[in-house]
RNA sequence: UGGGCUAUCGCCAAAUGGUAAGGCAACGGACUCUGACUCCGUCAUUUCAAGGUUCGAAUCCUUGUAGCCCAGCCA
């Protein structure tokens, strides 16, 4: 016991319990019922991602490179009513970022339409499939109910010729969209409603994104999906709960259709994050109505939003790792998301000081034109980001919350005769003040005392606060947006009375005269650092120019100080 | 008496009949050139409820309760 503890990653492996997808398949690879892992993300082309797919593609791509197997990307493009090429290239993009890498295994479920044809073929001459003539109001009709068995189609028991003929036409285009459906022969009375022989195919005379009008018929989900993972050798089917009901289907139609290779179908409970929206229809409306700025406003938690706010695929995937997998429905804590970010993002970043409002701080005691240059750690946890200078002169900005004319108890920041660290430089006494006609400070007096220079090895006394600081000449001016959650927690997201959202009116803060020290200047689009005593910080990539750079606050840094409201 | 699934701390989540892990959050305290970080401590006599089986139950049985999913020619 005792000698394993300096042993950090084994302690970790040995507390760390298996969830039970992988408890599955470890019995599935100790049975024999497979002798390797083949896992696969497959969505359809419809939208954009957000975070909580991100759970679904790192719980797929992490299981195939736990278990040394093979990970693939699949669209599941059988209805062509729905899916955009467009959202195939922004679904991929996002997934790259994210880090689950397919390699060479980039396929379409559209690319099976043949195979899956000839499936449908043979499960008619099987007789296990009929066409159905039935509306799809009759359709319904015929079903049932939750509660009452269903009836038998009319055309339950057409000969296998005559069906094989019908559906040749089907595909010949011969039929109007709606005018015939082919139906798998399972059971009407049933009580699981997808076994109340569910429809397979169905026509739409509509180009596809990716075969064009090659087809006028189209498989549906229940029954393209097995197929395609069966002909992609995929052995763990990994989706959501929702699905469980239909994974009788799911057998059936792997079992009907021949193959010998049968793939498990494992359902899991998706990730929910409080408080955010990922509604395709909200986030449409709000971005109508100018409430965000599209469809990657940092506020939004798209997988393309969370990029432009300056979140880590690490951390999101860390995050999801602490979420763990389970079947029951849950909410994760968005402060869980934040604690990830900070994380991964505290000793990767160089730390740098700006100050978001500014005002005057004026040595008296320091000689008008001199200019120290120090030298600063980018990261004193992390000496190897090296180091970057910032001039130390008599006029500089400091942050106006920084000082108070009439402090509260346990303020430890500057108000007059207050001694504090200006960091990296020097300690500071407040000798005084100055405000404007309103009564608003506008420049705050100090001496310094030489002896105190950082890194002199100065240590007669001490200060309780250290404030950070920006020099007047050579800072740069910049722009910061100060993102809150978009929602009101204390709401929810959901009016009840009218389905509405509940906006947080303060979602959004811009801080237009920002200054940071010099060594900022050059930053790039999604560069981040840490601000100094505030948060960590990313430059826009669409509105940060070179003239003028636009910081998005990607999370605060955590503060047990609170000053007291009068 | 439709069917399926779920229920363990404010949030996530282990425990696989052997005496309730861990993380986030919160709260104390130490340290500190970031009121951050780090460190140290506190945080479920009890697992939806009630009965039962057992030397022993979060785990098994019984009966309830609550929540989620299913009646697209969506996925």
């Amino acid at each position: 016991m005792k000698e394993n503890e300096s042993n950090k990653p084994a302690e970790e492996k040995e507390v760390i319990s298996r969830h039970f997808i992988e408890q599955e398949i470890d019995k599935d690879l100790k049975e024999g019922v497979y002798d390797h892992v083949c896992t696969r993300f497959p969505p359809e082309p419809n939208g954009y991602l957000h975070i909580g797919h991100a759970k679904s593609i790192i719980l797929n791509y992490s299981l195939a490179q736990e278990y040394g197997g093979t990970f693939h990307m699949r669209f599941d493009d059988t209805n062509p009513t729905k899916e955009k090429t467009e959202f195939v290239d922004s679904i991929l993009e996002d997934i790259k970022w994210l880090g689950a890498d397919w390699k060479d295994n980039l396929f379409f479920a559209s690319d099976y339409f043949d195979q899956m044809y000839e499936k449908a073929v043979l499960l008619i001459r099987k007789g296990k499939a009929y066409v159905s003539d039935l509306s799809a109001d009759e359709i319904r009709e015929y079903r049932g109910t939750l509660k009452e068995p269903g009836k038998n189609d009319p055309n339950r028991e057409r000969p296998i010729e005559e069906n094989l003929s019908l559906f040749q036409q089907m595909k010949d285009g011969v039929f109007a969209d709606g005018e015939k459906v082919l139906r798998a022969k399972i059971d009407m009375t049933s009580s699981n409603i997808n076994m109340r022989d569910p429809i397979i195919y169905r026509v739409a005379h509509m180009s596809h994104h990716n075969t064009g009008d090659k087809w006028c018929i189209y498989p549906m989900y229940d029954f393209a999906h097995p197929i395609e993972d069966a002909i992609e050798g995929i052995t763990h089917s990994i989706c959501t709960l929702e699905f469980e009901d239909h994974r009788p289907l799911y057998d059936w139609v792997v079992r009907e259709c021949e193959f010998e290779n049968p793939p498990r179908q494992i359902e899991f409970a998706k990730m929910y994050l409080t408080n955010v929206v990922t509604g395709k229809r909200y986030i449409k409306k709000l971005v109508e109505d100018g409430v965000v700025d599209g469809w990657d406003d940092p506020r939004l938690v798209s997988i393309a939003a969370l990029r432009r706010r300056g979140f880590t695929p690490a951390s999101i995937r860390r995050f999801v790792e602490l979420c763990g997998v389970s079947k029951a429905n849950s909410s994760a804590d968005y402060a869980m998301l934040e604690y990830c970010l900070r994380e991964d993002l505290k000793l990767s970043r160089p730390r740098m000081m700006a100050v978001l409002d500014p005002i005057k701080l004026v040595i008296d005691n320091y000689p008008e034109d001199q200019e120290e240059i120090l030298e600063v750690a980018d990261n004193l946890e992390n000496p190897e980001l090296g180091t970057h200078q910032v001039p130390f002169m008599k006029e500089l900005y400091i942050e106006r919350e920084d000082f108070m004319e009439e402090p509260p108890k346990k303020y430890y920041r500057l108000f007059p005769g207050n001694e504090v660290r200006l960091m990296h430089a020097y300690f500071v006494t407040c000798t005084g003040f100055e405000k404007d006609e309103n009564g608003n400070v506008t420049v705050v007096h100090a001496t310094y005392d030489p002896a105190t220079k950082a890194g002199s090895g100065f240590s007669e006394r001490k200060v309780k606060g250290t404030i950070h600081w920006v020099p007047v000449k050579g800072c740069v001016q910049a722009t910061a947006r100060l993102y809150e959650n978009l929602i009101d927690e204390e709401k929810g997201v959901y009016n009840e009375e009218d389905g509405s959202i509940n906006l947080n009116p303060d979602s959004l803060k811009v801080c237009e005269n920002c200054y940071i020290e010099p060594a900022i200047k050059g930053a790039k689009p999604f560069d981040s650092f840490q601000f100094v005593r505030n948060g960590f910080y990313c430059v826009d990539c669409k509105d940060s120019t070179d003239e003028k750079l636009v910081f998005n606050r990607i999370v605060s840094l955590k503060s047990s100080f609170k000053l007291p409201k009068n």
